[in-house]
DNA sequence: CCCCCCCC
């Protein structure tokens, strides 16, 4: 029965140098309770063998304390060690004594199912020196900084050197009056430690500049007192990365403290970068008092009336989520990743949400998580308002928060079936709240409002359909749209996918002159609202014009005098000196005459001063 | 020592 359960022999000798080893299987020997002169944090030793060595210098953590009172670790009970630290006690200077306190373990197979296993003999004091990696000003001092020794090179694993030896653990060592809060921090103090969560931790982003190139990550770091941000800077990065984990306390201490440049930073005057000495050691006890991430949630329905470059806190649905599209930016020329998800709230309302990078590579939504955003960038596009989740923005799925399952109560009740009304669309600016201008307002308002834009509706007459280029072939992938060059050989190159079809889709893109009581304006559109103008498809136009080049001539003239309600946005653009006014209908409507009249009934009443 | 977060 106990041959299923090898022994990890050997593991001990390792683990007492500081050296990592994963899940070791160890079988527990024997047990007592340490005298203690406080009472409400009794310990337990342990006989500990991993069937080559013993250890009689083995610990209980006290939150798994139970695991003796109940008996589960009765002799020769074989567990497995899931998570350990190693510490020394130092005797006060007189001499150092080895223990491994378990932080974490499972029993594999309780004590009255097997007897000893092997031979173990104890494993020599002096043979858990450290090898080169002793820390060499192990002095006792009362300095709790100096108490600390470096980290082992794992991730898991920390070795550090405590100076009352009726205090093994690292948790208890170094918290109250020797912790110093974040807000304490500054550049002219550089014995501290601190004992803070991580709110957040960025991917680590190479950089390449006329000062050199390198890599770095950064992190968010919190407590009581305020936070502050903490960066790696090129190897540090290697040594730090892995081993820090979102949501984690740990007790940090020897970093450099510099004046932060304040354009980043807002909530510290200091930022603190890690160093060689940098220690960093996971602080185990689930501290209430270390803050956990605030969130200040807006209603997804609110956005819509916020400025575009604000930061704010949001919760949602992840209703659905793009493939990852890649395109080439064109003011740095660099290739960009995204992906959008749609997030929906009790607002009854969506908003789209950009994910970049690897961020966007490694999301995966299928399964509809709540998702909760603090700090993404409000952005704005053809009228529709958007997120942008960036960098320094906390990105959590399904978080452990009470708006979480709120908000997933509400989905699983009816909301997953409401109609929601999506404020990044374009189309939801085609509602009755978009402004009623006619051309001639929107051109004035145009040129006193020229960098963002007018958005504005109108009821207008098509003048003139121009049918001079308002049909392409273009590229025959999906939102490529781009117009395709006829090799003349069946195949048709796509400049912007870089590669040849045998087959191209026909796109019109429109162009009319409309006019209303006050005036006239050349309007461009997409294909989609062009084909709402001519009553065609894109497709039947071009068999049409496949059938008879003269076609389109007869098509445009159909077009003429028709009327639409066209929802705009009319925007000023500067062409070598020249400034001129771009129109472009965003989307074109039959006039529905209900909302035409109630209108036009609003603005007589207006007139005459009657206010409604 | 970074400080970009982009596009239709």
């Amino acid at each position: 029965m106990a041959d299923k359960f090898r022994l990890s022999e050997g593991a001990l000798r390792l683990i007492m140098k500081g050296d990592q080893v994963d899940d070791p299987i160890m079988q527990v020997l024997g047990s007592k309770r340490i005298a203690s002169a406080s009472t409400d944090k009794e310990r337990f030793r342990l006989l500990l063998s991993d069937g080559k060595y013993l250890v009689s210098y083995a610990m209980l953590t006290t939150q798994i304390n139970d695991k003796i009172a109940n008996g589960e670790l009765a002799d020769n009970t074989i567990i497995r060690v899931k998570r350990y630290i190693t510490s020394v006690i130092n005797n006060g200077g007189k001499s150092n004594k080895h223990v491994l306190v378990i932080l974490e373990m499972e029993v594999l197979l309780p004590g009255d199912q097997t007897g000893k296993i092997g031979n173990p003999e104890q494993l020599p004091d002096n043979d858990t020196e450290p090898d080169s990696t002793t820390n060499s000003n192990n002095a006792t001092t009362n300095d709790h900084v100096n108490s600390l020794s470096k980290p082992a090179t794992s991730a898991s694993t920390y070795r550090c050197m405590l100076n009352k030896p009726t205090n093994i653990d690292l948790n208890v060592s170094l918290q109250d009056h020797h912790i110093h809060p974040i807000s304490s921090l500054n550049p002219y103090h550089n014995k501290w430690v601190i004992k803070a969560r991580v709110a957040n931790k960025s991917g680590i982003r190479k950089w390449s500049n006329s000062r050199g190139e390198g890599q770095l990550f950064s992190m968010d770091l919190i407590d009581e007192s305020g936070e502050i941000r903490c960066t790696a800077f090129r190897d540090i990065v290697d040594k730090f990365y892995e081993m820090i984990e979102v949501d984690k306390i740990y007790y940090i201490t020897k970093c450099q403290v510099k004046a932060a440049n304040k354009q980043f930073s807002i909530k510290n005057d200091y930022e603190m970068t890690l160093t060689h000495n940098t220690i960093i050691q996971e602080c185990y006890d689930a501290d209430i008092s270390v803050p956990q991430t605030k969130y200040d949630f807006i209603s997804i329905d609110k956005i819509v009336n916020i400025e575009t470059g604000t930061i704010v806190d949001v919760i949602g649905i992840c209703k659905s989520v793009s493939e990852i599209f890649t395109f080439t930016a064109r003011a740095t020329g660099r290739e960009l990743k995204k992906r959008e998800l749609t997030l929906v709230d009790q607002s009854n309302s969506g908003i789209s949400a950009t994910l970049w990078g690897t961020d966007a590579e490694k999301f995966e939504g299928s399964s509809q998580p709540v998702i909760a955003i603090k700090g993404a960038k409000i952005g704005e596009f053809g009228g529709g308002k958007n997120l942008s989740i960036l960098g320094s923005s906390i990105f959590k799925i399904n978080p452990d928060i009470p708006e979480s399952h709120r908000l997933r109560g509400w989905f699983e009740n009816g909301g997953m079936q409401q109609n929601v009304t999506n404020i990044s669309s374009t189309s939801s600016i085609g509602g009755s709240q978009t402004q009623w201008l006619n051309l001639k307002e929107a051109q004035n308002l145009s040129s006193e409002d020229a960098e963002k834009g007018v958005y504005f509706q109108t009821k207008a007459t098509v003048i003139m359909f121009r049918s001079e280029n308002c049909l392409y072939k273009s590229c025959p992938v999906d939102d490529c749209k781009k117009k395709v060059v006829d090799m003349e050989n069946g195949m048709y190159n796509c400049e912007k996918c870089g590669r040849q079809y045998p087959n191209f889709k026909y796109r019109l893109l429109g162009s009319i002159n409309a006019g209303d009581w006050s005036g006239n304006q050349w309007i461009s559109m997409f294909a989609s609202e062009t084909e709402k103008v001519l009553g065609m498809t894109s497709e039947e136009v071009g068999q049409a014009v496949e059938a008879n080049p003269q076609a389109l001539a007869d098509l445009a003239d159909k077009a003429n005098f028709k009327q639409f309600i066209l929802k705009c946005r009319a925007k000023t653009e500067t062409y070598n000196d020249e400034t001129r006014l771009k129109t472009v209908a965003i989307k074109v409507d039959n006039i529905s005459y209900k909302e035409y009249n109630a209108h036009l009934i609003s603005r007589i009443n207006e007139l005459q001063g009657m206010k409604n």
